[in-house]
DNA sequence: TTTTCAATACTTGTC
DNA sequence: GTATTGAAAA
């Protein structure tokens, strides 16, 4: 979200000269200089910064300058310290650009803004302050989703409940959305605190929460749980905090769960100064808890609410913005709003259909290619799906073609196995205690430290009160183990005791590298031949990158335990490839988005797990995938698409027909005809047939004769001729040479055809590549 | 204990 | 179709 301001400039800011003061009013300074060029309610927005407040900001209607400027007229007017002011963003993310955004329209970075983060981090901050309210040390680890299973699965284990049938993480999908709604073990209601396991919900809720506080450990629902519950126990604590958060400000309003929106009411009283920005529209994240109705009934809950809608959208051209309009308005229980938007209409909405999700990728590259030869930037481009599977397709077409993309979201960097690896190693530096960092490393790499040995230690560590690594050391002094865990074990003490003893000594990068080297992980990844192993070392090294930037081991591993991610390198013009999810909140050129087919978009197992109002979140995702387009929206449905390995037929999405026609456009693509007609069983073409009966392939039909003629670039077939930094007449490679490709892995050159090679992949099978996309092996 | 093979699942995903 | 996971075989 950037860049609208610059595109008009409001007279009115610049009214305000030397040459006419305002009338009578010698005291009205000019106007600051970060008010310029905010319009009518924008600029009402950020004056109001007394009492309730709630921002109804529509898509690209400049919501994220809103709040910065916000913020920076609270502290330029020194309304308050920036200590006390708290603002919550929804991701990490979006905290470090609005700090950084608050201090170009300041001047200067803002130093002390303690209070400005998600409620995840500022839950974290609170709960270290009061840890010993909640019963845990102000030390204490967060655990993350794959602690808190393994944490379960003991549980589970341990109360011989058949794991089969009640798997851990439902469990932890039912404690996470009891924690979500605030609710601790004694407020689950009846009926539900028996739903797991023939009622023993409530008892394996209650259990999980005192083996982490006897861990000094808490997860990421308690960091907003428990200090609730010390908010609503300690009046004292709530008062100083109500105090000292002389304002308050809440983004993305509409996915705040019931937790959160407990600790805004709790912390806000009756006459805070809350001002909640978001958007009805673009609510997506029910599925994880998050209570729509916060942000549709906060008029009831903070009387006297000023309420400011921002409706004039600076992103979008008229069509995007009317097709999206349109659609959304399909939805009922809205706040309502009416984006509008000035300017040439702009391209209408291409919508295409394709025989299956191959030749939905072909489409999708070839149209970013064309529009890149007519100037367009790769970076201004993306490909938004539902679903993180429909991406592998892109990828591979936009590999062999050598179109360069990039990957946003997917398994975070933190989260890679890899990685947690080396962090449990550091973490058990750090905290010889931390148990579960203990037996995610035991065997890893491979020592002859099975489950059978690591029970025995268990047992042994219970029964001497020790923490694992400490019994470690002594438990191999004795004879309960096979000599081969012994002597691991054994070794494992030592080569702790010699690292916390070195790591006071050598810088925290140093001592990383040290101890993948010395406790053999490098090793085990070198000898790996599988195609993931060099990619593993590559993230290895730049997690040691990484923590250059940090002072301790200390300050490195708090940063990761919350935010969970890294500072990448995103330079280069690349085509985006992303769910429809994490766009939220993004802005591009031209949008594409494939699989617009009933099933998968919407989404078959949320209409049918949440009936209506799952369709209408669906919906809402198709209104965030068309916002977050500049000039031109595609939209693609295919014909056909496997599903769990089986093909079937697909119709196109509803949203399809939803769509204004005097906003879209659709194209008949030959492939799709020649498909159809052609080589394909019959069954399937009749089946197929059926999706020229629904609306939306009738209503796409109609437009299409309606529409003026309109030119197509021809099919483009996959070329060479995107790679500039290779000869397409030749290579350098021949056939039977052993080569790697980053995505594919090793594999031998079976084919050379100019620069385009044949590779018979040892995981992947043969493919069809660009030579300068392998490297020899 | 480790390897191998079969069974399973499989939207979205912040912190 | 495939990646991950758990139980039997080596």
């Amino acid at each position: 979200m950037s860049g609208y301001g610059g595109r008009y400039s409001d007279p009115l800011d610049q009214a305000f000269g030397e040459d006419n003061p305002a009338p009578q009013a010698p005291a009205v300074p000019r106007d600051p200089p970060y008010l310029a060029g905010l319009n009518a309610e924008q600029r009402e927005a950020v004056l109001a910064t007394e009492g309730p407040v709630l921002v109804l900001a529509g898509a690209g209607t400049g919501k994220t300058r809103v709040l910065t400027t916000r913020l920076a007229h609270i502290l330029a007017t020194r309304r308050a310290w920036p200590g006390q002011i708290l603002a919550v963003t929804f991701t990490n993310k979006a905290a470090r650009e609005m700090k950084e955004r608050i201090g170009l329209l300041i001047g200067g970075v803002v130093e002390g803004m303690q209070w400005l983060g998600t409620f995840h981090s500022i839950g974290a901050r609170m709960l270290r302050r009061h840890a010993e309210l909640a019963g845990l040390k102000s030390n204490f680890t967060i655990l993350d989703a794959d602690d808190q299973l393994r944490l379960m699965k003991q549980i589970i284990d341990a109360e011989n409940i058949d794991e089969k049938r009640w798997p851990a993480r439902a469990l932890a999908a039912c404690i996470d959305g009891w924690k979500n709604r605030g609710l601790r073990p004694d407020d689950v209601p009846e009926g539900e605190a028996h739903s797991f396991a023939f009622g023993k919900g409530r008892a394996l809720y209650r259990q999980y929460q005192e083996r982490l506080k006897a861990l000094n450990a808490a997860d990421f629902g308690d960091l907003l749980l428990d200090v609730l519950t010390i908010l609503r126990g300690n009046p004292e604590i709530l008062s100083e905090y109500r105090e000292r958060f002389k304002y308050m400000l809440v983004d993305e309003y509409q996915d705040t769960n019931t937790v959160q929106y407990l600790w805004l009411k709790l912390l806000a009283g009756q006459n805070g100064n809350v001002c909640v920005v978001g958007d009805d529209d673009q609510s997506i994240y029910a599925w994880r808890g998050a209570e729509i109705e916060n942000i549709l009934r906060f008029e009831k809950d903070f009387p006297g609410a000023k309420v400011i809608r921002l409706e004039r959208n600076y992103r979008s051209t008229p069509a995007i913005l009317g097709a999206a309009s349109g659609l959304i308005a399909a939805n009922k229980g809205r706040l309502g709003k009416t984006l509008w938007t000035e300017g040439d209409p702009g391209e209408k909405i291409k919508v295409q259909g394709v025989w299956d999700a191959e030749e939905e990728a072909r489409a999708v590259a070839s149209e970013a290619e064309n529009l890149h030869s007519k100037g367009e930037r790769y970076s201004g481009m993306a490909v938004l799906v539902r679903a993180s599977f429909q991406m592998r397709e892109f990828e591979d077409r936009f590999l062999a073609l050598g179109l360069p993309y990039r990957v946003i979201g997917g398994p975070r960097f933190y989260e890679r196995a890899e990685i947690r690896d080396a962090m449990a190693y550091l973490r058990l530096i750090a905290q010889g205690d931390d148990d579960l960092a203990f037996e995610r490393i035991v065997n890893r790499p491979k020592r002859g430290v099975g489950d059978a040995s690591v029970q025995s230690l268990h047992a042994y560590a219970r029964a001497h009160h020790l923490p694992l690594l400490a019994a470690a050391g002594e438990i191999a002094a004795t004879d309960e183990l096979p000599p081969k865990a012994r002597k691991a074990l054994a070794q494992l003490a030592v080569d702790f005791a010699r690292w916390s003893d070195v790591a006071r000594h050598i810088r925290h990068t140093e001592l990383a590298e040290m101890v993948l080297d010395e406790s053999g992980y490098t090793d085990m990844l070198k000898n790996d031949k599988s195609a993931e192993a060099p990619g593993r070392l590559d993230n290895l090294k730049e997690l040691v990158r990484s923590m250059e930037q940090y002072e301790s081991l200390a300050a490195f591993l708090e940063h990761v335990a919350l935010v969970m991610e890294l500072e990448q390198n995103d330079t280069g013009d690349r085509i985006n490839l992303m769910t429809l999810h994490a766009a939220k909140g993004l802005e591009f050129d031209t949008v594409f988005l494939p699989g617009w087919e009933e099933g998968l978009f919407p989404s078959q197992r949320t209409m049918d797990e949440n009936g209506l109002a799952g369709l209408e979140e669906e919906r809402r995702l198709a209104y965030v995938g068309l916002t977050r387009a500049k000039k031109r929206a595609l939209a693609y449905f295919a014909a056909n698409r496997r599903v769990h390995g089986n093909w079937q037929s697909a119709l196109p999405s509803r949203f399809i027909s939803e769509l204004p026609p005097e906003h879209v456009d659709s194209v008949v693509d030959e492939g799709f005809y020649g498909g159809y007609v052609g080589f394909r069983d019959n069954a399937q073409a009749a089946s197929f047939g059926s999706g020229y009966e629904s609306p939306g392939w009738k209503r796409a039909q109609a437009n299409r004769a309606a529409s003026a003629q309109r030119t197509r670039p021809p099919m483009i077939e996959a070329q060479a001729y995107t790679v500039q930094t290779s000869d397409p007449s030749s290579s350098n490679y021949a056939r039977g040479d052993r080569v790697f490709h980053q995505k594919f892995g090793y594999g031998r050159v079976t084919f050379v055809e100019g620069n385009k090679l044949t590779v018979d992949f040892d995981k992947a099978g043969e493919k069809r590549v660009i030579d300068n996309f392998v490297q020899r092996a």
